[in-house]
RNA sequence: GGCGACGUGGCGGAAUGGCUUACGCAGCGGCCUGCAAAGCCGUUUAUCCGAGUUCGAUUCUCGGCGUCGCCUCCA
């Protein structure tokens, strides 16, 4: 049983399932107006771990992660560009899930877009009104926080604490809000705007809306757990969850965020700061299963730093896994080990441990090299098994890099032969030659081997 | 000001009231090799400061110092 950190209890609980067998997940995905972040890779990879681990385990998943194609800011850029802003949100959307498919994010098992719930927002909206919890002002309609009761309760801050602070910000929204923590469920839109009817005006939804609606119809209510980076707990998810409790209907039973990606400085990456370090370069200059062993190696909640050290330790790594992959393919199928199973399910149960779950991986690889080199190829087979058993289990893929052409395959063949005739000047240059040309060049008992490095 | 998280070796990062103080990267030494590479073995560097509880604390408590996050843009 998976034990997972609850944002509400702020504590680690297990992650109690609604329907047995089955996990009901909601994860809040991209507001689709620009290129994805690194803050955006980590959360995607944080829960494509979690879904790939449990469907391991052998539950069934259904993880639901919308896409928000209507926001101020996207219609901020379409005025600014000068474009249709369907036009950004669907080109940002594919460039999204390219992205995603190049880190190895499976795609949600459900995609539901924003615009397409328009009329079920309307109508909870409605319901929200009808209940007194929601009321229109001039510029749309507000959910007011003051009817529900343990509003704050993700913020872990009372109403009254969250006021004290923050003084300086700017409070959005019309000075006919009742409270100022009051926030829009329906924005009334300006001439040209994009705009569906409602009964208080044409307008455009506010974005705490859609999951609330999206999550109860797709999952159902007291669905399983409720996912996203650690800046949506407070106002997103609480949001999501006052209206919920308006409704009167029973939301997200366990809350899990994710920590920040930070920056050299220590300091959270994100738009708004302007220091945006963008996914797609990442993607563009290094193995993209870097990142993914970046991640593992840390816990969840943990800041994560991504620099130049990291990454290229992580892809160091990798490097080495490839190595042990490559070296025991002549020992591919065994039996997995039980025990060393046992443990790595006891770690990814503790919280998703996965340095420690990596860490069982390491001691499996380097074993299984041992083995090897000591010719006891049963266990190797043995131990090989499990580690990609277990690295299967967090999405990580090794690579055995055997693409190899034949003409380097025929300079390694007269690599052998020119050690045999010990003509080691002409080895040297053949090694040379098939290094420059990105091989890993490897002399093992059977002969060299050639590896895409 | 309020709330929360956290300070572990050169870097990243787990765990733990005492047992040989994970794991990755880097460094050093060795085995192997014609030399390398790959692999294996060994090894260097650590628990922010102070007080308390305890037979014993890095781990629990209190205080201090410091870092980060949230307090209506945000993964």
């Amino acid at each position: 049983m998976l034990n997972l950190y609850d944002t509400a209890t702020q504590t680690v609980k297990p992650l109690a399932l609604r329907d047995p067998g089955t996990v009901s997940i909601y994860l809040c995905g991209p507001t689709v107006y620009g290129p994805p972040h690194l803050g955006h890779g980590r959360a995607t990879l944080v829960y494509d771990i979690l879904r790939r681990y449990l469907e391991w385990t052998g539950l069934r998943v259904r993880l639901v992660s919308n896409i928000t194609d209507i926001d101020d800011k996207i219609i901020d850029r379409a005025n600014r560009e000068g474009r249709p802003w369907q036009d950004i949100t669907n080109k940002c959307e594919d460039v999204w899930f390219r992205a995603m498919s190049q880190l190895g994010v499976q795609r949600p098992t459900d995609v539901p877009h924003a615009t397409e719930y328009v009329d079920e927002m309307v109508a909870m909206i409605g319901t929200l009104v009808a209940r007194g919890a929601a009321y229109p002002t001039d510029d749309g309609v507000y959910l007011s926080v003051e009817s529900v009761p343990d509003y704050g309760l993700l913020a872990h801050q009372s109403l009254d604490d969250m006021l004290a602070g923050g003084g300086e910000r700017e409070v959005l929204g019309a000075e006919q809000k009742r409270h100022s923590a009051d926030f829009a469920l329906w924005k009334f839109s300006k001439p040209g705007e994009p705009s569906w009817p409602s009964p208080w005006g044409d307008g455009r939804p506010g974005w705490h809306s859609e999951c609330v609606v999206m999550s109860l119809q797709l999952l159902g209510d007291g669905f399983d757990l409720h996912c996203g980076g650690a800046d949506l707990r407070f106002p997103h998810h609480e949001n999501e969850r006052a209206q919920s409790v308006a409704l009167g209907r029973e939301f997200a039973r366990h809350w899990m965020h994710n920590g920040f990606v930070v920056d050299a400085e220590g300091e959270k990456m994100s738009k708004s700061l302007g220091n945006v370090a963008n996914l797609l370069d990442l993607l563009e200059h290094y193995d993209p299963r870097a990142y993914r062993m970046l991640l593992l190696q840390s816990h969840y909640r943990s800041p994560v730093k991504v620099g130049q050290d990291n990454i290229d330790s992580s892809v160091k790594a990798l490097a080495n896994l490839d190595n042990f992959y490559a070296r025991t393919s002549s020992c591919p199928n065994g039996a997995e080990d039980g025990a060393l199973l046992a443990d790595f399910r006891a770690a990814m149960n503790n919280d998703l441990d996965t340095p420690a779950a990596m860490a069982l991986i390491f001691d499996t690889v380097r074993s299984a090299n041992s083995a090897l080199d000591d010719g006891d190829l049963a266990r190797c087979a043995t131990l090989r098994a499990s580690a990609v058993h277990m690295a299967d289990a967090l999405g990580l893929n090794f690579t055995a890099g055997d693409d190899v052409d034949d003409v380097a395959l025929g300079k390694a063949a007269e690599l052998d032969a020119a050690r045999v005739a010990k003509d080691f000047a002409r080895a040297d240059a053949l090694r040379a030659e098939l290094t420059a040309q990105g091989y890993v060049v490897e002399t093992a008992k059977e002969g060299t081997r050639l590896r895409r490095g």
